[in-house]
DNA sequence: ATACGTGCAAACGTTTTGCATATCG
DNA sequence: CGATATGCAAAACGTTTGCACGTAT
């Protein structure tokens, strides 16, 4: 994990994909950026950019990416894709509020031993993990 | 949590949703049969039955059981909703085999109290949380 | 009787795919 | 030049909805 943007370039160089105008583009806006997004407000952003990247093309990158292991997917709501660029960062979970839709991460060093220990007992190889907590963030919590 | 069928069918009674024949087998086949399944796998079970349920009616009643806290539903893999009966059980997570698609459900009650101290520490007040460890089990880690 | 539920088929939003064209190496 | 990527539009997928008809209360 922690990759760095050169990881990505070898990556795809030694798979044997190709450099080509769309894939910058798009890779440029994805690590560039930051955050959780959808494929649609990628290809948003790209087009408010001025690129014309088709969405078959983002899907198709971001199917690449995912693969690599340079973007995640996570399912925050029913029925959309979620993407996060993993690129020089470390492993973390997910706080959702659920009236407001912030999302904070973080990260809990015991919590993943105690994973570990579970998947173990169950002899399985942990190859990741989703934990998302949700609740009422500070702010949307004081009305209840 | 940990309800009862009589529960449920309070439930209903109390919102004023009728007692319908479609509702009936829909119930008797989620809460009858256990273990998580799709929208789709239902439809055909109670089809095998020779029920003749709509797939809107499955669909309409899974939303109501949600909302009413008897089913719970999960995103295993993308784009498909997985639900489970939570009538008579306990909370617990999953661990999920990436090759052959078995799920096996833990409880960890230290996990549970590191999770509530996260979010204490943000602020939040947990409504509920997903936590899904996925890799290979026993029998497919063999190979690797 | 009348409000609520049903089934059907059409609509929906997201994602994938087939194919002709353009581009990279 | 040959292999791979692109864009488009159509298809696929799971899910939701409008509506006329049925049924529980």
């Amino acid at each position: 994990m922690a990759h760095t943007l050169d990881d990505v370039n070898r990556y795809l160089r030694e798979k044997g994909f190709r450099s080509t105008g769309a894939r910058r583009t798009i890779l440029e806006a994805i690590f560039g950026g930051g955050g959780h997004f959808t494929a649609e407000e990628l290809l948003d952003t790209l087009r408010g950019r001025g690129g014309k990247v088709s969405r078959a093309s983002v899907y198709r990158t971001l199917g690449m990416l995912v693969d690599g292991g340079f973007v995640e997917t996570r399912e925050f709501r029913r029925g959309q894709t979620m993407y996060e660029a993993v690129l020089g960062r470390e492993h973390h979970d997910h706080l959702i509020c659920t009236v407001c839709g912030k999302i904070i991460e973080f990260e809990n060093e015991a919590i993943e031993r105690l994973q570990d220990a579970v998947a173990r007992e169950h002899g399985f190889t942990l190859e990741h993990h989703s934990l998302r907590l949700y609740g009422r963030c500070d702010v949307c919590g004081r009305g209840s």
